[in-house]
Parts: C-alpha cells; sequence; structure tokens
DNA sequence: AAATTCATTTGTTTCAGATCAAATTACTGA
DNA sequence: TCAGTAATTTGATCTGAAACAAATGAATTT
C-alpha cells in the first residue's frame, strides 16, 4: 500500500512501521537541542556540514533552512532553500555534498537512513521529494544560467508567491480584486545574492527598482508586499 | 534482495519481475525507431519535449543526450547530460520538465513508468540515480552562480575526465608520466555554451586561451587533447 | 575537387553587473 | 532612549562577458 497523497512524511509517524531508536546524537552544533526524535535549530545553526556523514535525513516541521556548498576562496552558492514538509540529509556517497543551515529558527523531524531504505512507502516518498526538488533545481539552473538580474529577483519573489507563476497558475484571484501579497524573504540580502547568483548590491538595487516602479513595497528589511504580483511575474522572463 | 552494486538498470531486463510489455509506442519523431523495450536516436533527435506526458523511463545504453529547457524568447538552457548507463524521463508531475534530445547515436532502454514503481529493487536503483544526479546538479549550480568563463570551461573539461578532478582524486597516474587525456565533446560549442551559462564566442575565447597556454591541443572540432590535466584542474576554481 | 552550407574563431564595441566606497537605515542591548 | 553595530542602500567606476561583425575553417553535396 503506497499513499500517493501523502505530503509529509512526518505525518506517518507512529503508524509507519518505524522501530523507535533511543541512540544518543553526537550532532556538532545541535546536540544539546536534540530531543527524541524532534530536533530544533535557531537561525543560522548548522545541521551538517558538506563532507560529514550522511547518517539521517530530516523534514522541516516549521521554518526554513537552506543548502550551500563554497568554493576555497569562500566564494559562496545557496542551492537550494526547503520550507514546511520539505526534507533533506540526502546523500548518493556516504557524505553530504551540500551544508545545510538554518535561515530562521526550525524543527525538524528525524529519520534514520536504514528506516528509509527498509520501508517501501518511505522509499517511494522519498523518491517523490527528490524528483520535486530535481524540477526545482531545473527551473533555478535556467535562472542561473539564462537570467538577468531583474529577472532573477522577480522569479524569486514569485516563488514566495503560492499558487503563482508556475504551471497552474490561474492569474488574480478575481477581476478587480488586488492582486497583491506580504512575503516573508527569511533571508538577508547576501543569502538572497548568494541564491540567485548575485551581488548584494545588485539584489539591493533590483528591489529598489521595483520599489520605484510602484511594483512592490518593503515593510521591513525582511517582508516585502506585493503590489501588483501580475507585474512581477511579466519580468520573471517566461511570459 | 536490494542489490547495492547494481551500476545500471539494464543489467536487471530478463531478471527481474517485468511484464514483457508489447503495445505500440506512440513516441513523437523516432516512433518508427522503437523495437520491443529498446530505442534508437540518431544525433539531434528528440526523445521528449519539455510538457510531454511522463510515461515511461530511459536508460542511456549507448551514446550522449541533454536535458533542457527553453525561455519564451528562445533562450537555452542544458540542465544535464546523459552518458551511459544514465537515466532520464523522471517527473514529478505527470509531464516531463524539460526537453530530451540525443547529441550522437544513442542506444536507450525503455522501462514503463509502472514497472519501476511496483518494483522495490527498481524504486531503489531510481534512487540512487536520483541522487546521484541531484549531486551534479548542486556541482552545476555552484559552477552557474558563481565561477567565471575560465573557471566553467576548464570544469566542464575535467568532467570528460574520467577519476580525476572529483572527491577521490588522486592526481597524476605515475610520477614522470604524462598527464594527459583525449576527451570526445560529442557537443557543439553551442550547447557547451547553453550548459555552461555562456556564449558561444566565450567558449570558443576560453578554448583558444587555454590551447595558447599549451594545456590542451583541439584535435578535431570535438575531440580535445588535454595534455596537462593537473593544469587545467587548477583552473576550475576548486583547488 | 569545387561549391555550398554550417560551425568556429577572432576582432571590436557595448553593457550589465561586479567592485570599491560612502552614506543611510535598521536592529541590538544597555 | 541612545549608543553601537550590522545590514542595506546608493553612488562612481571598472571589467568580464555579451553582442555585433567579419573572417576563417570544416563538413557535406554535387
Amino acid at each position: 500500500m503506497v499513499s500517493a497523497t501523502l505530503t509529509k512524511l512526518s505525518d506517518l509517524d507512529g503508524q509507519a512501521p518505524f522501530n523507535g531508536c533511543q541512540e544518543n546524537f553526537r550532532q556538532p552544533e545541535v546536540m544539546e537541542k536534540h530531543l527524541g526524535r524532534k530536533q530544533r535549530l535557531s537561525a543560522h545553526d548548522v545541521l551538517f556540514y558538506e563532507g560529514d556523514k550522511a547518517e539521517r535525513l530530516y523534514e522541516v516541521v516549521r521554518g526554513v533552512m537552506m543548502l550551500y556548498k563554497l568554493l576555497p576562496d569562500g566564494r559562496r552558492q545557496v542551492v537550494y532553500i526547503l520550507r514546511e514538509g520539505d526534507m533533506l540529509g540526502f546523500s548518493n556517497r556516504d557524505f553530504f555534498d551540500c551544508t545545510a543551515e538554518a535561515l530562521t529558527e526550525v524543527e525538524l523531524q528525524v529519520f534514520e537512513s536504514r528506516e528509509i531504505s527498509t520501508s517501501p512507502m518511505m522509499q517511494h516518498y522519498v523518491n517523490r521529494c527528490l524528483l520535486s526538488q530535481m524540477e526545482i533545481l531545473h527551473e533555478h539552473t535556467v535562472l542561473l544560467g539564462r537570467k538577468s538580474a531583474l529577472e532573477r529577483v522577480s522569479t524569486f519573489l514569485m516563488s514566495l508567491v503560492p499558487n503563482r507563476g508556475g504551471h497552474g497558475c490561474t492569474g488574480p484571484n478575481e477581476e478587480g480584486k488586488p492582486d497583491t501579497k506580504t512575503v516573508a524573504l527569511s533571508m538577508t540580502r547576501q543569502e538572497i545574492a548568494d541564491y540567485l547568483g548575485l551581488t548584494i548590491e545588485t539584489v539591493s538595487r533590483v528591489i529598489s527598482q521595483l520599489k520605484r516602479r510602484g511594483l512592490i513595497k518593503v515593510e521591513k528589511q525582511d517582508s516585502i508586499h506585493i503590489t501588483n504580483i501580475c507585474g512581477i511575474c511579466q519580468l520573471t522572463g517566461m511570459h
């Protein structure tokens, strides 16, 4: 029996064939916060470093995380943003290929890799997660390889508006209603820049430009009110 | 029973619980070439288009393919290069998120998606493929987001040299022996440019520069002799 | 082998985004 | 509330890669 409508692995907890493992974790930096099969992180805590041994998977129950890679000279590329329901900790070889860091306070559900590989249901679920991440990575590859700064920032903003800009985008809700949404970035300008393959100055300039054009309002540093969602969407390079 | 050392899905053929399906395929452009569970493509044949319904998986038995995405104005980003043993045709939703095109003559092994999702062994194998592809995508994300043109082309050349430049890189084989290799690109300058997020002119200029520096020799357009593998590796930005 | 077509290389100019620098604004903790 | 610090914005300049243009070279056809 494989559920195709399952949207979170943690929903399975307690009913799936888990063998409640009690061993003590030795996770760097966050060890003291671990309790049972849940784990909490503060903003900017590192969950694991690139090169660490990969032994468990995590599901983001609350908060936002990022995966990034560093070049030896310090250049950083954020390769993935993880939000509620997303999984991380996958590894092909025995070691993580990215560093995982919390962007906000985070609550995680922890799974032993062994649990996953012995349960076909889990296996199937993980598979769907991977496919979904793969699709987002493909899209991000286009952004990094071919889009202008304006297109990158617009695409990023659209990614924060649920059910808009994507394949099933229906356009504005209702005729005449304001096409508007306030989004939480949960990232500094530097983190956004490292995600979009830009500099902090360029990100800032594009945001200022969108502000000047009346498409967004910056409420707090971390919170942007999009005044015209369709207007931003038109700037993503995908229309 | 799950084999961890399996390196090609097609090796399973005949012994795995496949139900030899005989239905007629209606694959655009390549239909006439299909025979049984094998499929052949000529260079530049399209196997499937972005948006096509995803119903089967493919394993590259011979040749090289690419996955790419197009923006409405024609900009193209090649998101993945597939070589012998690689799988393609995965989809999260019911439709392909990329177009798949042959770079050379290609021989494929075809699998019905249904076959995969009902076999735990297959499921497990596909999982490892996805993880491996994910890791390569992460690395490519760094290339596109943070590397210079010289670093991109050097990284690309190194990716064509087996067992070098990666994690387990041992350096040159033996002291004093020439650190040399001839690689087949299997891609035009345009395709390389679209993979590396550059223009054709920039790719050409970097190749000329490497030639002038004595690090490579261009034998045929498609074949490059690397005179100093370590020298190229030093230019990838990863040392 | 010559003719045609297509791909690649090389030269020149332009420009988007990086870099460098400074001012401004937002947060933090006493 | 007010320093003090960190993050962001804005300005000026520089530069690497894009865009444009033309020449060269390779592959294919006749």
